[in-house]
DNA sequence: CCATATGGTCTCAAAATTAGACCAGGTCTT
DNA sequence: AAGACCTGGTCTAATTTTGAGACCATATGG
Protein backbone atom coordinates (compact mmCIF):
# COMPACT_ATOMS: atom_id res chain seq x y z
CA UNK A 1 0.00 0.00 0.00
CA UNK A 2 1.12 3.72 0.33
CA UNK A 3 3.44 3.95 2.88
CA UNK A 4 2.91 7.66 3.98
CA UNK A 5 5.86 9.10 6.47
CA UNK A 6 4.78 8.85 10.19
CA UNK A 7 1.03 9.06 9.06
CA UNK A 8 -0.23 5.64 8.54
CA UNK A 9 -2.58 4.95 11.13
CA UNK A 10 -0.26 1.46 11.87
CA UNK A 11 2.40 3.77 13.04
CA UNK A 12 0.15 5.47 15.19
CA UNK A 13 -1.25 2.70 16.28
CA UNK A 14 1.89 1.36 17.65
CA UNK A 15 2.51 4.64 19.22
CA UNK A 16 -0.11 4.65 21.27
CA UNK A 17 0.05 0.76 22.23
CA UNK A 18 3.57 1.08 23.42
CA UNK A 19 2.00 3.88 25.56
CA UNK A 20 -0.97 1.58 26.63
CA UNK A 21 1.83 -0.88 27.77
CA UNK A 22 3.06 1.05 30.31
CA UNK A 23 -0.22 2.39 31.47
CA UNK A 24 -1.65 -1.12 31.44
CA UNK A 25 0.42 -2.17 34.26
CA UNK A 26 -1.94 -0.11 36.69
CA UNK A 27 -5.06 -0.66 33.82
CA UNK A 28 -5.88 3.17 33.76
CA UNK A 29 -6.19 3.57 37.09
CA UNK A 30 -7.52 6.98 37.79
CA UNK A 31 -4.95 7.38 40.73
CA UNK A 32 -2.39 5.98 38.99
CA UNK A 33 -2.59 6.71 35.19
CA UNK A 34 -1.97 11.14 35.27
CA UNK A 35 -2.79 11.22 31.84
CA UNK A 36 -6.45 10.69 33.24
CA UNK A 37 -6.37 13.92 34.90
CA UNK A 38 -5.36 16.01 31.81
CA UNK A 39 -7.57 14.00 29.70
CA UNK A 40 -10.69 14.62 31.71
CA UNK A 41 -10.62 18.15 32.08
CA UNK A 42 -10.55 17.87 27.92
CA UNK A 43 -13.52 15.83 27.53
CA UNK A 44 -15.75 18.68 29.45
CA UNK A 45 -17.58 19.09 26.28
CA UNK A 46 -16.64 22.72 26.75
CA UNK A 47 -13.59 22.93 27.15
CA UNK A 48 -12.55 22.26 23.46
CA UNK A 49 -14.45 24.67 22.33
CA UNK A 50 -13.97 27.30 24.72
CA UNK A 51 -10.09 26.93 23.84
CA UNK A 52 -10.91 27.12 20.06
CA UNK A 53 -13.20 30.37 21.08
CA UNK A 54 -9.96 31.64 22.73
CA UNK A 55 -7.81 30.54 20.07
CA UNK A 56 -9.07 33.52 17.72
CA UNK A 57 -8.36 35.81 20.14
CA UNK A 58 -8.74 37.13 23.39
CA UNK A 59 -12.23 37.39 24.61
CA UNK A 60 -14.43 38.88 27.27
CA UNK A 61 -17.25 36.54 29.13
CA UNK A 62 -20.13 37.80 27.58
CA UNK A 63 -17.99 37.04 23.97
CA UNK A 64 -17.55 33.52 25.06
CA UNK A 65 -21.17 33.45 26.36
CA UNK A 66 -22.37 34.75 22.57
CA UNK A 67 -19.55 32.49 21.04
CA UNK A 68 -20.59 29.10 22.28
CA UNK A 69 -24.29 29.44 22.10
CA UNK A 70 -25.76 26.72 24.35
CA UNK A 71 -23.26 27.24 27.27
CA UNK A 72 -24.93 28.10 30.30
CA UNK A 73 -23.08 30.98 32.49
CA UNK A 74 -23.02 28.42 35.19
CA UNK A 75 -20.89 26.03 32.78
CA UNK A 76 -18.61 29.03 31.35
CA UNK A 77 -17.91 30.47 34.66
CA UNK A 78 -16.67 27.04 36.26
CA UNK A 79 -14.86 25.77 32.66
CA UNK A 80 -13.16 29.48 32.26
CA UNK A 81 -11.95 28.33 36.71
CA UNK A 82 -10.83 25.22 35.80
CA UNK A 83 -9.22 26.23 32.68
CA UNK A 84 -7.59 28.70 34.76
CA UNK A 85 -6.57 27.05 37.32
CA UNK A 86 -5.11 24.28 35.14
CA UNK A 87 -3.06 27.60 34.24
CA UNK A 88 -4.45 26.90 30.13
CA UNK A 89 -5.96 30.87 29.98
CA UNK A 90 -5.61 33.86 32.06
CA UNK A 91 -8.14 36.07 33.24
CA UNK A 92 -7.78 39.90 33.33
CA UNK A 93 -9.79 42.60 35.08
CA UNK A 94 -10.29 45.94 33.23
CA UNK A 95 -12.08 48.83 35.71
CA UNK A 96 -14.24 49.77 33.00
CA UNK A 97 -17.63 51.39 34.39
CA UNK A 98 -19.14 48.06 34.11
CA UNK A 99 -16.27 46.33 34.86
CA UNK A 100 -15.44 43.78 32.02
CA UNK A 101 -13.19 40.37 32.40
CA UNK A 102 -10.80 39.30 29.55
CA UNK A 103 -9.36 35.76 29.23
CA UNK A 104 -6.82 35.09 27.15
CA UNK A 105 -4.82 31.88 26.24
CA UNK A 106 -1.37 31.45 28.22
CA UNK A 107 1.68 29.81 26.32
CA UNK A 108 0.56 26.49 27.82
CA UNK A 109 -2.51 27.12 26.64
CA UNK A 110 -1.86 28.03 22.79
CA UNK A 111 0.68 24.51 22.89
CA UNK A 112 -2.85 22.49 23.21
CA UNK A 113 -3.44 24.29 20.06
CA UNK A 114 -1.45 22.02 18.02
CA UNK A 115 -3.00 18.55 19.06
CA UNK A 116 -6.37 20.59 18.55
CA UNK A 117 -5.85 21.22 15.14
CA UNK A 118 -5.13 17.03 14.47
CA UNK A 119 -8.00 16.01 16.23
CA UNK A 120 -10.53 19.04 14.94
CA UNK A 121 -8.86 17.83 11.23
CA UNK A 122 -9.75 14.45 11.80
CA UNK A 123 -13.07 15.07 12.91
CA UNK A 124 -13.69 17.55 9.72
CA UNK A 125 -12.21 14.94 7.80
CA UNK A 126 -14.37 11.56 9.27
CA UNK A 127 -17.06 13.66 9.63
CA UNK A 128 -18.96 12.56 5.98
CA UNK A 129 -17.68 9.04 7.38
CA UNK A 130 -19.22 9.11 10.39
CA UNK A 131 -22.75 10.47 9.05
CA UNK A 132 -23.37 7.34 6.81
CA UNK A 133 -21.82 4.84 9.55
CA UNK A 134 -24.87 6.57 11.66
CA UNK A 135 -27.52 6.41 9.17
CA UNK A 136 -26.51 3.13 8.44
CA UNK A 137 -26.47 1.86 11.64
CA UNK A 138 -29.93 3.63 12.40
CA UNK A 139 -31.48 1.88 9.24
CA UNK A 140 -30.20 -1.77 10.69
CA UNK A 141 -31.30 -0.94 14.04
CA UNK A 142 -34.32 1.72 14.09
CA UNK A 143 -34.40 4.01 17.78
CA UNK A 144 -37.65 3.87 18.48
CA UNK A 145 -39.66 6.88 18.84
CA UNK B 1 14.46 26.97 24.19
CA UNK B 2 14.57 24.12 21.25
CA UNK B 3 12.78 25.00 18.04
CA UNK B 4 10.97 22.37 16.77
CA UNK B 5 10.30 21.73 12.70
CA UNK B 6 6.78 22.47 12.59
CA UNK B 7 5.46 22.63 15.99
CA UNK B 8 5.21 25.94 17.14
CA UNK B 9 2.20 27.12 18.75
CA UNK B 10 1.92 30.07 16.46
CA UNK B 11 1.91 27.74 13.18
CA UNK B 12 -1.26 25.98 15.26
CA UNK B 13 -2.68 28.79 16.35
CA UNK B 14 -3.10 30.29 13.34
CA UNK B 15 -4.18 27.23 11.60
CA UNK B 16 -6.82 26.99 14.23
CA UNK B 17 -7.86 30.17 14.18
CA UNK B 18 -8.31 30.45 10.15
CA UNK B 19 -10.38 27.24 10.61
CA UNK B 20 -12.69 29.17 13.59
CA UNK B 21 -13.08 31.91 11.17
CA UNK B 22 -15.04 30.06 8.97
CA UNK B 23 -16.80 28.52 11.88
CA UNK B 24 -17.85 31.74 13.39
CA UNK B 25 -19.98 32.45 11.22
CA UNK B 26 -22.35 30.20 12.75
CA UNK B 27 -20.99 30.89 16.28
CA UNK B 28 -20.96 27.34 16.92
CA UNK B 29 -24.17 26.48 16.61
CA UNK B 30 -24.36 23.19 17.12
CA UNK B 31 -26.66 22.28 14.10
CA UNK B 32 -24.71 24.08 11.70
CA UNK B 33 -21.11 23.11 13.29
CA UNK B 34 -21.26 19.25 12.15
CA UNK B 35 -17.45 19.00 14.14
CA UNK B 36 -19.07 19.66 16.87
CA UNK B 37 -21.13 16.33 16.64
CA UNK B 38 -18.10 14.64 16.67
CA UNK B 39 -16.05 15.91 18.81
CA UNK B 40 -19.10 16.20 21.56
CA UNK B 41 -18.74 12.02 21.30
CA UNK B 42 -14.73 12.53 21.96
CA UNK B 43 -15.47 14.03 25.19
CA UNK B 44 -17.42 11.58 26.47
CA UNK B 45 -14.72 10.92 29.54
CA UNK B 46 -14.85 7.04 28.07
CA UNK B 47 -14.62 7.14 24.61
CA UNK B 48 -11.26 8.22 24.48
CA UNK B 49 -10.06 6.02 27.32
CA UNK B 50 -12.12 2.31 25.36
CA UNK B 51 -10.54 3.66 21.62
CA UNK B 52 -6.88 3.89 23.49
CA UNK B 53 -7.69 0.25 25.29
CA UNK B 54 -8.97 -0.97 22.35
CA UNK B 55 -5.13 0.09 20.23
CA UNK B 56 -4.04 -2.81 21.92
CA UNK B 57 -6.06 -5.37 20.84
CA UNK B 58 -9.46 -5.95 20.60
CA UNK B 59 -11.26 -6.63 24.11
CA UNK B 60 -14.43 -8.28 25.03
CA UNK B 61 -17.13 -6.45 27.04
CA UNK B 62 -15.48 -7.91 30.64
CA UNK B 63 -12.09 -7.23 29.56
CA UNK B 64 -12.71 -3.67 28.50
CA UNK B 65 -14.41 -3.83 32.00
CA UNK B 66 -11.38 -4.30 33.73
CA UNK B 67 -9.27 -2.24 31.56
CA UNK B 68 -10.59 0.87 32.87
CA UNK B 69 -11.43 0.31 36.06
CA UNK B 70 -14.28 2.91 37.29
CA UNK B 71 -16.32 2.63 34.42
CA UNK B 72 -19.87 1.09 34.91
CA UNK B 73 -21.53 -1.72 32.99
CA UNK B 74 -24.04 0.43 32.05
CA UNK B 75 -21.86 3.54 30.22
CA UNK B 76 -19.50 0.83 28.97
CA UNK B 77 -22.14 -0.40 27.05
CA UNK B 78 -23.38 3.02 26.11
CA UNK B 79 -20.09 4.17 25.19
CA UNK B 80 -19.47 0.90 22.92
CA UNK B 81 -22.82 1.31 21.55
CA UNK B 82 -21.95 5.17 20.50
CA UNK B 83 -18.33 3.87 19.24
CA UNK B 84 -20.54 1.20 16.93
CA UNK B 85 -22.53 3.39 15.71
CA UNK B 86 -19.91 6.52 14.56
CA UNK B 87 -18.56 3.29 12.10
CA UNK B 88 -15.60 3.59 14.76
CA UNK B 89 -15.20 0.24 16.40
CA UNK B 90 -16.89 -2.99 15.11
CA UNK B 91 -18.87 -5.92 17.22
CA UNK B 92 -18.75 -9.37 16.87
CA UNK B 93 -20.51 -12.16 18.77
CA UNK B 94 -18.99 -15.72 19.19
CA UNK B 95 -21.35 -18.60 19.85
CA UNK B 96 -19.05 -19.69 22.85
CA UNK B 97 -21.02 -21.62 25.89
CA UNK B 98 -21.87 -18.22 27.03
CA UNK B 99 -21.82 -16.17 23.93
CA UNK B 100 -18.87 -13.69 24.50
CA UNK B 101 -18.37 -10.43 22.29
CA UNK B 102 -15.26 -8.60 20.59
CA UNK B 103 -15.07 -5.19 20.21
CA UNK B 104 -12.00 -4.19 17.66
CA UNK B 105 -11.45 -0.94 16.27
CA UNK B 106 -12.35 -0.29 12.74
CA UNK B 107 -9.76 1.66 10.11
CA UNK B 108 -11.78 4.66 10.97
CA UNK B 109 -11.27 4.41 14.55
CA UNK B 110 -7.67 3.21 13.59
CA UNK B 111 -7.11 6.68 12.33
CA UNK B 112 -8.16 8.30 15.45
CA UNK B 113 -5.38 6.87 17.01
CA UNK B 114 -3.22 9.43 15.20
CA UNK B 115 -4.81 12.50 16.49
CA UNK B 116 -5.00 10.94 19.94
CA UNK B 117 -1.41 9.99 20.14
CA UNK B 118 -0.29 14.06 19.79
CA UNK B 119 -2.61 14.69 22.52
CA UNK B 120 -1.95 12.08 24.43
CA UNK B 121 1.66 12.96 24.05
CA UNK B 122 0.87 16.61 24.75
CA UNK B 123 -1.18 15.40 28.21
CA UNK B 124 1.94 13.64 29.14
CA UNK B 125 4.18 16.80 28.48
CA UNK B 126 2.34 19.10 29.66
CA UNK B 127 1.25 17.07 32.73
CA UNK B 128 3.65 18.66 35.54
CA UNK B 129 3.12 21.93 34.65
CA UNK B 130 -0.45 22.17 34.96
CA UNK B 131 -0.07 19.79 38.22
CA UNK B 132 2.22 22.99 39.36
CA UNK B 133 -0.67 25.79 37.84
CA UNK B 134 -3.20 23.42 39.70
CA UNK B 135 -0.97 23.59 43.09
CA UNK B 136 -0.14 27.55 42.54
CA UNK B 137 -3.89 28.63 41.83
CA UNK B 138 -4.81 26.78 45.25
CA UNK B 139 -2.31 28.41 47.16
CA UNK B 140 -3.73 31.88 45.89
CA UNK B 141 -7.65 30.60 46.03
CA UNK B 142 -7.45 27.86 48.58
CA UNK B 143 -10.27 25.93 48.03
CA UNK B 144 -12.82 25.62 51.34
CA UNK B 145 -12.70 22.42 53.33
C1' DC C 1 -26.82 -28.44 43.51
C1' DC C 2 -24.54 -24.43 44.00
C1' DA C 3 -21.10 -21.03 42.40
C1' DT C 4 -19.31 -18.79 38.51
C1' DA C 5 -19.02 -16.64 34.02
C1' DT C 6 -20.98 -14.52 29.89
C1' DG C 7 -23.09 -9.67 28.07
C1' DG C 8 -26.27 -6.98 29.02
C1' DT C 9 -30.73 -4.50 30.97
C1' DC C 10 -33.37 -2.32 34.67
C1' DT C 11 -34.15 0.45 38.68
C1' DC C 12 -33.10 3.71 41.96
C1' DA C 13 -29.98 6.99 43.97
C1' DA C 14 -26.46 10.40 43.32
C1' DA C 15 -24.12 13.71 40.68
C1' DA C 16 -23.73 16.98 36.92
C1' DT C 17 -25.94 20.37 34.01
C1' DT C 18 -29.41 23.69 32.65
C1' DA C 19 -32.53 27.59 32.84
C1' DG C 20 -33.40 31.48 34.80
C1' DA C 21 -33.95 34.76 38.74
C1' DC C 22 -31.11 37.88 41.10
C1' DC C 23 -27.26 41.36 42.42
C1' DA C 24 -24.62 45.92 42.48
C1' DG C 25 -23.57 49.59 40.16
C1' DG C 26 -23.29 52.63 36.29
C1' DT C 27 -24.91 54.41 31.66
C1' DC C 28 -28.37 55.34 28.19
C1' DT C 29 -33.10 56.38 26.92
C1' DT C 30 -37.16 58.66 27.37
C1' DA D 1 -35.77 61.22 36.96
C1' DA D 2 -37.55 56.53 36.12
C1' DG D 3 -36.81 52.66 33.75
C1' DA D 4 -34.23 49.57 30.88
C1' DC D 5 -29.79 47.61 29.98
C1' DC D 6 -24.94 46.56 30.41
C1' DT D 7 -21.14 44.13 33.10
C1' DG D 8 -19.60 39.27 35.34
C1' DG D 9 -21.09 36.36 38.09
C1' DT D 10 -23.80 33.53 41.98
C1' DC D 11 -27.79 30.89 43.66
C1' DT D 12 -31.73 27.84 43.51
C1' DA D 13 -34.67 24.62 41.52
C1' DA D 14 -35.63 21.42 37.79
C1' DT D 15 -33.90 18.37 34.46
C1' DT D 16 -30.53 15.21 32.61
C1' DT D 17 -26.72 12.13 33.06
C1' DT D 18 -24.20 8.85 35.49
C1' DG D 19 -23.23 5.30 38.91
C1' DA D 20 -24.09 1.08 41.89
C1' DG D 21 -25.90 -2.88 41.99
C1' DA D 22 -29.71 -6.35 41.42
C1' DC D 23 -31.33 -9.33 37.94
C1' DC D 24 -31.59 -12.60 33.65
C1' DA D 25 -30.83 -16.94 30.87
C1' DT D 26 -27.76 -20.32 29.98
C1' DA D 27 -23.93 -23.34 30.62
C1' DT D 28 -19.87 -25.12 32.83
C1' DG D 29 -17.04 -26.72 36.76
C1' DG D 30 -16.98 -28.52 41.20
Amino acid sequence: MTRLRGSNPLGARKALAERFQTWSVNAFDLSLCPVRGVLDRLGDKWTTLIVIALSHRPQRFSELLRAVPDISKRMLTQTLRDLERDGLIARQVFPTKPPSVEYRLTSLGESLLEPLVTLVSWAETSQAVIETARAAFDAREPVPA
